[in-house]
DNA sequence: CTTTTTGCAAACCCTTTGCAAGACA
DNA sequence: TGTCTTGCAAAGGGTTTGCAAAAAG
């Protein structure tokens, strides 16, 4: 039983509250080894990771990419967008009892879901309203 | 504008059918490798991808692991088994009401969402049940 | 004859792993 | 000290791609 508390931990931890936006692993790892380049990519997946587990962080996993990391660690849904690859918070009520009919529908004993929608952020819906 | 009626096309769309159940890219292929051993692998990727993206077959992202095919082409959820990494079919309503709602939420242009369930499949509950 | 599709191998992205050295408690 | 964590480089899974040859329309 352990979790501990490197600098690398912290560092990694840190940078993810300041890029905020949901970056990949590899973002995470560009940003902390530009002021650290002694940590290494191996240790920010794997820090990023047990600090999903652990339910320091959120792990988003998205559908055709590589995973991302959210700062905020509360269960919420999220939004991809198609055309910039940008993803964002969807803040709706979780789907608490959809669980229970999957569970009916398919004898399968459910312990999670996940739900992910794609569209087109505001920014790109502008850019294909004045096309170039 | 085109989709050829190749040898290929036909093998690949016939082996997934007789697999039925949710196979990944790879098992068509080797499926399908086995019976025409001349047939590539890119072969079978590119066909999937364009039969899918035709509408003639289904694909399902599947969170962690390989995209898996479906010769069922009508929408509807799944679950995947984290302990043998089974996928079946889950025929609950669609939720055609989320999309209006993150829309909303979220601002963005909704196109689809997609809903996967993890659980544990009804044979592992029983193999859970009896330890070895 | 033109255009798509194929097969092959190499490339690609994202992530994990083996291992010895280093840091924590 | 004993154990967890790091850094590196190599390996791994899944999928795509460049290219020349073959097939479809």
């Amino acid at each position: 039983m352990s979790a501990r508390n490197t600098v690398q931990r912290q560092i990694i931890q840190d940078a993810l509250r300041t890029l905020a936006n949901h970056p990949t692993a590899d973002e995470v790892y560009d940003a902390v080894h530009e002021e650290h380049p002694s940590v290494g990519r191996a240790t920010v997946y794997r820090t990023l990771g047990r600090l999903a587990d652990e339910g320091e962080i959120g792990r988003v996993r998205i559908n055709n990419g590589a995973d991302r990391f959210d700062h905020q660690s509360f269960a919420h849904y999220h939004v991809r967008c198609t055309s910039c690859g940008r993803v964002d918070d969807v803040m709706i009520p979780l789907l608490d009892n959809v669980d229970e009919a999957a569970e009916k529908a398919s004898g399968y004993k459910i312990t999670s879901h996940s739900l992910q929608f794609d569209g087109i952020c505001p920014a790109c819906q502008r850019n294909e309203a004045s096309p170039a």
